[in-house]
DNA sequence: TCTGGGGTCCTAGGACCC
DNA sequence: TCTGGGGTCCTAGGACCC
């Protein structure tokens, strides 16, 4: 039974974002090459082992190359390729002034990521939705110099995959009677949270298009996929209740984690990473006015094996000191003596700020430890913080600062 | 010089309580 | 003494998205 939606969604997508904006960003800043023509990618720094697709061009794509491969593997297929460090600055602020001109559309808008967004509007312009679509669309290329894909339809489901069809620089309705033909004959893995290993295991049921899942027995699609078989048939289906959501919901986890330059083999350096990381997770509370009530540490080793551990706190924090304090004892119950790649921490459970001071009792060194963070918190918005190397010095001297406050929490 | 970083959501299993 | 089930909280891991 397929719910009748009584709204027109427009996705907006804008077409290998990063490296369109790097291409818009270097043409106005005087380049002669406009990247988008030539084969390229956006991609960090290898030596930095940060060396992974994280958009291509036309042309590069030509040469089969994807986004998330290695820059490497990149180069192989296609040895003169360009590779263009990413600025997320220009990003940004390229991301914003769309959302501006979309704005002036309607207020019932929702944004997905940095480059995709969702427009409510009533179902009495749906005669005029794709008119609205195109003139989107060209006003941003006119306007901003990149282009976007724009997909139509009733509901986000179906508008997302409308916007993903045909790329780049064009528009595609996929309303509930357009699906047979246009979105069921596409491989499984191009439905929306259908990935890699999820294409794998329906594959193995004989299920290779949308439409196979589609048609195939829902009851079983739940049994071996719970609820999430469940939801992916009602995707196939081109169902999907879900609202545009103009109020940004609350961030439920914030999360910072760093691949090293080179292997970690110490608790010290660990320690030291682990350290970077729960200021500057500390800072983004503190800015956003939220204590968190659960720590979690990530590593991933070498061979590229990731786990975590996480414990809940007794008391909600924002306090640097308390995350990393926290962060260490994580580490040392979770770390296997392998060199480490990468390390994470991630504060979740998150509430706000004064409910947890009014709730608190009994930790007097609360107040200093918010006037040091504070003090620590002007500094860095001063100065800056970014490079790890930078930030370990920070660090060390901070330590200092830190033992008059220790309340062995 | 092969493989980023920041998110959301779900499930399974164990502890603990009733 | 033995057996049982539901509910909640917590942790670890894994899927997916951009």
């Amino acid at each position: 039974v397929i719910k009748k939606n009584d709204n027109i969604v427009l996705h907006v997508d804008v077409n290998s974002a990063f490296l369109s904006w790097s291409a818009v960003e270097k043409l106005r800043c005087g380049e002669e090459v406009d990247i988008r023509n030539v084969p390229s990618v956006i991609g960090g720094d290898e030596s930095r082992r940060h060396g992974v697709v994280l958009a291509k061009s036309v042309p590069a794509k030509k040469f089969g190359i994807v986004t998330g491969e290695s820059l490497y593997s990149a180069r192989q297929k296609c040895p003169n390729l360009l590779v263009v460090t990413p600025d997320f600055s220009v990003y940004r602020r390229c991301s914003h002034e769309m959302m501006c001109i979309l704005r002036e559309y309607t207020p019932d808008i929702e944004q997905f990521s940095i480059d995709e967004c969702f427009l409510g509007f009533p179902q009495s312009i749906k005669e005029k939705a794709e008119e609205l679509g195109y003139s989107i669309k060209d006003r941003i290329k006119k306007e901003l110099g990149f282009t976007v894909n724009v997909g139509v339809s009733c509901n986000k489901l179906l508008a997302k995959m409308a916007s993903e069809l045909k790329k780049p620089d064009m528009l595609h309705s996929l309303f509930p009677e357009e699906i047979k033909d246009k979105m069921w004959p596409l491989p499984i893995e191009e439905l929306f949270m259908v990935g890699k290993r999820t294409a794998e295991r329906l594959r193995n049921l004989n299920i290779n298009t949308i439409g196979d899942l589609a048609l195939y027995d829902v009851d079983i699609l739940q049994d071996k996929f719970k609820s999430y078989g469940r939801m992916i048939w009602k995707y196939a289906n081109g169902v999907d209740e879900s609202k545009v959501e103009a109020v940004e919901s609350e961030m439920k986890v914030i999360s910072n984690s760093v691949t090293i330059p080179t292997d970690v083999r110490s608790k010290e350096e660990a320690y030291s990473v682990l350290m970077s990381l729960s200021e500057n997770i500390g800072r983004r509370l503190r800015k956003d006015k939220k204590c968190c009530r659960s720590i979690s540490v990530s590593i991933r080793n070498s061979d590229f094996v990731n786990y975590s551990h996480q414990k809940k706190l007794i008391n909600p924090t924002d306090s640097d000191k308390t995350i990393f304090e926290t962060a260490k004892g994580l580490f040392d119950n979770a770390w296997k003596h392998e060199p480490i790649r990468l390390l994470g921490v991630a504060a979740s459970q998150l509430g706000e700020q004064s409910y947890y001071q009014v709730s608190l009792f009994g930790n007097e060194n609360i107040e200093k430890k918010k006037s040091l963070d504070s003090a620590l918190d002007k500094i860095r918005n001063k100065y800056g913080e970014d490079s790890v190397k930078k930030s370990i010095q920070m660090n060390q001297r901070k330590e200092y600062l830190i033992e008059e406050y220790d309340d062995n929490q």
